[in-house]
DNA sequence: ATGAAAGCGCTAACAG
DNA sequence: CTGTTAGCGCTTTCAT
C-alpha cells in the first residue's frame, strides 16, 4: 500500500496536520520540522493522494476537453492537437490535468460535458465546437460551471471566449488579392450558420466594399468545409458568364478541392486563378503549388483559452472576458496576378 | 452545493447505504425503494462524486495518455489523434476517463507518468513512445502499475503490449514491389535503434533473400523519420552505380522527400522510380502521384491497447499479454513496373 | 509552531 | 432487504 500522510507523521513524529502543512507550503512551521517531515517523505516514497486532497477541497484539479469522434473531422485533426498542445502548456504550469473526452454528436457532447462537470472529475471545460450548441452554454451558465469557448458563440452572450477576429483575416486575405490586381474575386464559404462563416464572409465584402468593388451574389458560395464541396463550388464559379480570376476560400480543405477541379480543367494556379486558404493546414505546404492560406496560430488560441479558464477556476466571480487571437497570411505559391495566363504545368499538379 | 447522497437518502427517506446500492445497481434492493431512490435521486439532480467514490473504491475510473510536445513531432499528430479515438472509445464504455498529459521529453515522461500513477489520477497508463524509455518500463512493472505499450519495446520482457507486424508488413511492400518486376529495391529505414526500424528492415531483407535477390548494403539507407532525410537518402542512393528501381520507405514523411528530389531531378513516379511508404498518413492521398503506402490501423492498435489495459486494471493479476494488428498495403499511383520511364509530368508535381 | 478532531461524499462490512 | 458504523486520505478550524 501507497504510504498516507500519516505514516509520514509517524515517521517524522509529527502529527498529519502538520505534514500537510508542510505539503501546502505554510509559512508558520519550523525549519527544523520542514525539513524532517520533507526527509521522512522521501524515505516513504510519499505522494500526495489526489483524490483524498480533492474530496476535501473539492477541486479535481483537472479541465475537460472534448474531441469529435466522426471520421469525417479527421481533417480537422491538426486543429485539435495544437489547440491540445496549447491548453496542456499551460494548465500543466497551474498543476491542473486534461480530461479529454470523444464525443460521437452533439446531444452526446451535452451529457459528457455536464456529467463530468457534475460528478466533479473536472474543475471546468474548454468548449471548442464549431456548431455552437447553445443550450449547452446556458445551462452552463444556469449551474455557474467555468467554461470557455474557442470560437465565439452567437454574439450578445457574455460568456469567457477566445477566437480569431475572422473578418479582419477574410479582408486582409482579400486586400492581399485584391493588390494583386484582381477585380473579380470570388469567395467559397462555410456553412451559413456558423459564426465563423458570417464573420469570414463579412471581412471579404468589408474588402470588396473599402475597394469599391461591388459584391456579387453568385460569386459566394456558401456549404460544407468539404473537399467535395470545394470542388464543386469551383465548377459552378468556372460555369459563370464572367468566371473570377482569384478565389478566397474559407478552409485549406475546401480550398484542396477548387484546386482538383481548376486541374482537372487545365487550367493554371495562379496562372489561371489564385487561391488562397484558411488555416494553414499541414497540407497546405505540401502540396503544389503552395497554398497561401491564413494561420490561425490555434496553438495560441489554446493557450489564451487556457489561461482564462484557469482564471476563472481559481477566483470564481470572475467577469466574462474575451480574447482576440491574431492571424497571419502565409503567403506561397498559388496567388499572382490576374491575368497571366500560362502556366499549365503547375495547375496540373494539384 | 450539489446535494450528496445523504440528501437524497433524507428525500427518500431510506438510509445513505442504500442509495449507494442502488447506484450500484445492488440485485437485494426492493423495487419499490430503488424506484423512490431514484425518484429522489431524479428531484434533487443527484450526481455521485467522483472523488468521493474514488477515494474509497482507491480508483480514479481514468487512463493516462501521454502526448510529445515537440512540435518537430507536428507530423505525427494524425497517428496521435487515431490512437486517442480508439482509445477513447473503449475506455468511455467501461465508464473510464482519458487523462492526457503532455510531455518535453523522455525525462519528463518518465517523471509525469509515475507522478499521475503514484497521486492516483489514474489507474494505468498506455505508453506509446517510438524510442521506449526503458527505465520507466522497469519502474512501472517493479512499482505494479497497469500499462500498455504501442509498439514493441526490447524484446524478451513480459509486459503488455500491441503492435503492428512491422516484419510482415515491410515483407508484403517489398514483395507487391518484386512482383511488379522489380530486381532493384532499396530502403529507407528509420533510425537504426528502434525496434520498428529493425523490423522493418527485417522484413524488407526476408522478402528480398525470398526472391533470391542479394541483400546490399548500398541499398539501405538508415536516418531520421524526417522530410529532410527521405531527400538525402534519395540524393545518395540516385548516386550510385546502379542506381534502384524502386525504394520503400519506412515513413511517408521521409517518402515526400524521397519523392521532392525525384521532382527535382525530374526523374518520374512511377516511370523512374516506385514508391511505398508506411502510415498511409491523410497527405499520403492529396500528394501527385498518390502514394502508396501501408496502412497500420491505429485506431485499431488504440482500441485493442484500451482493451487490454482495461482488462489489466479491472482484474489484476491479469498475465501480460499482446496484440498484433494487422497492416494493409494500400495501393495509389506511385508504384509501377521497372524500366517504363516517361511520365515525367507527375514526377514533376509530387 | 503544532496537535486534536471533525468532516469532505462515498462504500463496505456487519448486523439485524 | 435495509440500517449502522467505520473508514478511504486529506485539509482545516480550533485549541494550545
Amino acid at each position: 500500500m501507497a504510504a498516507t500522510i500519516k505514516d509520514v507523521a509517524k515517521k517524522a513524529e509529527v502529527s498529519p496536520s502538520t505534514v500537510s502543512r508542510v505539503i501546502a507550503n505554510n509559512p508558520r512551521i519550523s525549519q527544523d520540522t520542514h525539513e524532517k517531515v520533507r526527509k521522512a517523505m522521501k524515505e516513504l516514497g510519499y505522494h500526495p493522494n489526489a483524490m483524498a486532497r480533492g474530496l476535501v477541497k473539492q477541486k479535481s484539479q483537472t479541465i475537460g476537453l472534448f474531441i469529435s469522434t466522426s471520421a469525417e473531422l479527421a481533417l480537422s485533426n491538426p486543429f485539435f492537437v495544437e489547440a491540445i498542445r496549447g491548453i496542456g502548456s499551460v494548465i500543466q504550469k497551474h498543476g491542473y490535468s486534461l480530461l479529454l473526452h470523444s464525443i460521437e454528436d452533439e446531444k452526446d457532447a451535452e451529457r459528457a460535458c455536464l456529467s463530468l462537470l457534475r460528478q466533479k472529475k473536472v474543475d471546468g471545460v474548454v468548449l471548442s465546437t464549431s456548431r455552437v450548441n447553445d443550450k449547452l452554454i446556458s445551462k452552463l451558465q444556469t449551474e455557474g460551471y467555468p467554461f470557455v469557448v474557442i470560437g465565439r458563440p452567437v454574439p450578445g452572450l457574455s460568456i469567457n471566449w477566445v477566437n480569431n477576429d475572422n473578418i479582419k483575416a477574410a479582408y486582409e486575405a482579400t486586400e492581399y488579392l485584391l493588390k494583386l490586381g484582381h477585380q473579380q474575386i470570388a469567395m467559397i464559404s462555410g456553412p451559413e450558420d456558423l459564426v465563423v462563416s458570417m464573420d469570414r464572409a463579412k471581412g471579404y465584402k468589408m474588402a470588396l466594399q473599402s475597394y469599391g468593388l461591388p459584391f456579387r451574389q453568385e460569386y459566394l458560395k456558401s456549404g460544407p468545409f468539404t473537399q467535395v464541396f470545394g470542388q464543386e463550388a469551383m465548377k459552378h464559379l468556372l460555369s459563370l458568364e464572367q468566371p473570377p480570376t482569384a478565389v478566397l476560400v474559407a478552409d485549406d480543405l475546401m480550398a484542396f478541392g477548387a484546386m482538383e477541379t481548376l486541374k482537372t480543367r487545365n487550367l493554371s494556379i495562379p496562372g489561371d486563378m489564385s487561391i488562397v486558404g484558411f488555416n494553414d493546414s499541414p497540407l497546405a505546404s505540401f502540396i503544389h503549388p503552395a497554398l497561401t492560406s491564413v494561420n490561425l496560430n490555434i496553438y495560441e488560441l489554446g493557450t489564451q483559452a487556457a489561461k482564462l479558464l484557469m482564471e476563472i477556476v481559481e477566483k470564481p466571480g470572475h467577469n466574462a472576458s474575451q480574447r482576440v487571437i491574431p492571424t497571419q497570411l502565409i503567403i506561397r505559391e498559388s496567388c499572382g496576378s490576374p491575368g497571366k495566363g500560362g502556366d499549365t504545368l503547375k495547375a496540373s499538379c494539384v
